[in-house]
DNA sequence: ATGCATGAGAC
DNA sequence: TCTCATGCATA
């Protein structure tokens, strides 16, 4: 999906919003955007967290229970009281209230970043100005998908995880580097990759092409099912072949094309290295000796859960300025009785979501991706280097930002911009 | 699979 | 303060 498409096109948005993401909204749930949702918290709450507004963790989960058959629990925390639990509900911490009571726990954080009230607003750097997103403008040539969806069985089937324990379970290699990748790239049709905004880090990125990212993401995520190995283990074998562990989130971002091209050229030949060894190995298993180095991470503020509701304002905000400045930031939180920061990461996620999703569409299309904003919440247009994939016909120039909304469909986006919502926003 | 979060580095 | 890479936690 991250090959220019011909007309323009964009992943199926389905694949993208097949949660319930804004189900809730309906065109006339106007209701919906009141500020303080009455429990805009309470979805995420746990039995146990009934009633407590938010509290971080001392730190995270004690081990990767996630998807790693067979390994539970390999480390353990010396300090950790209780047995470990078997499943990740358990996992509770014992201890979880910290900082929760007051509430202020993330605030305290919060205070050194002293949210100004006077916003430089004539630093409006990269306002990028965004149609209305009721201007069928706003969505040129949007029309299908892109049929990169391969189907998967949803299965976990780890390899047997008899040899999987013992010695082995330590054997880090930090200092196996990933040798530098083999030359397997044809560079066909390669253009440079990304070689504009800033290069390889260590050795050397290959100079992929789309084409054949997408070939090896597909391929990569079709063997190492056959080969019954969960994404998790995966992420683990890097780490312990070649001395840089990922999660599981990585690899199914990687699997499903959800990096940058850059990233996604970085991972690559660490991935493809694993597929060969894994496809090579008489035991597939050693490739996933769990090595969980157990860190006394900082505290980790709580997933804050948003409902539909405030998603949707969200989204609604997000189309009329996508780079709010502190003080609009304060505005919106304010209107949804949101903490600033939750609203600032929102933006945050919410930009580099649309980067990602965002396909270097022809320059026929560039531009139609900039609006104006009549609300107070508006900045100067400034495109700015995008994060998705350099189109075939890069031609060195930066291409603009392109916030891809999350919904490509005029009809559903009216939603999600109540007119109440904008109403609010705009005066 | 994805939403929200963190932190390093760029600006 | 933002971007970007990344991951915990969860749907």
């Amino acid at each position: 999906i991250y090959t220019r498409l011909p007309h323009g096109v964009l992943p199926d948005p389905s694949l993208f919003y097949s949660k319930a993401a804004y189900g809730g909204i309906t065109p006339g749930s106007a209701q919906t955007f009141l500020p303080f949702p009455p429990d805009y918290r309470g979805s995420d709450l746990q039995a146990g967290d009934f009633g407590q507004p938010k509290h971080w963790y001392p730190f995270p989960a004690p081990e990767y229970t996630g998807q790693i058959p067979g390994v539970t629990a390999a480390t353990q925390p010396t300090n950790m009281s209780p047995p470990i639990a078997e499943t990740r509900e358990q996992i509770r911490l014992p201890d979880i209230k910290t900082e929760e009571d007051t509430g202020e726990g993330y605030s305290t954080d919060m205070k050194a970043q002293q949210y100004p009230t006077l916003a430089p607003s004539t630093g409006m750097t990269h306002g990028v100005f965004y149609p209305p997103a009721w201007n069928p403008s706003f969505w040129p040539g949007i029309t299908h998908i892109a049929p990169t969806g391969t189907s998967s069985p949803s299965m976990s089937p780890s390899p047997p995880s008899n040899g999987i324990q013992g010695n082995s379970f330590f054997s880090v290699n930090s200092n196996q580097v990933p040798a530098e990748p083999q030359a397997q790239n044809p560079a066909s049709n390669a253009r440079s990759s990304g070689s504009s905004s800033g290069g390889c880090s260590d050795s050397e990125e290959e100079i992929l092409t789309t084409e054949e990212l997408e070939q090896f993401a597909k391929e990569l995520k079709h063997k190492r099912i056959t080969l019954g190995f969960t994404q998790a283990d995966v992420g683990l074998a890097l780490g312990n072949l070649y001395g840089k562990m990922f999660s599981q989130t990585t690899i199914c971002r990687f699997e499903a094309l959800q990096l940058s091209f850059k990233n996604m050229c970085k991972l690559k030949p660490l991935l493809q290295r694993w597929l060969d060894e894994a496809e090579t190995s008489d035991n597939p298993q050693d490739m996933y000796k769990i090595e969980r180095v157990f860190v006394e991470t900082r505290k980790r503020k709580r997933r804050t859960s948003l409902e539909g509701a405030v998603r949707s304002a969200l989204e609604a905000y997000f189309i009329k300025c996508p780079k709010p400045n502190t003080q609009e930031i304060t505005q919106i939180s304010d209107d949804l009785g949101l903490e600033r920061d939750v609203v600032r990461v929102w933006f945050c996620n919410r930009r580099q979501k649309g980067k990602r999703l965002a396909l270097p569409l022809d320059e026929e299309c560039e531009g139609q991706y900039y609006e104006q904003s009549h609300s107070p919440l508006n900045m100067a247009p400034s495109p700015i280097q995008s994060q998705a994939y350099p189109s075939s016909g890069y031609t060195g120039a930066p291409p603009p930002t392109l916030y891809m909304p999350q919904l490509h469909r005029p009809d559903v986006l009216k939603q999600a911009l109540h007119p109440g919502l904008v109403g609010h926003l705009t005066g």
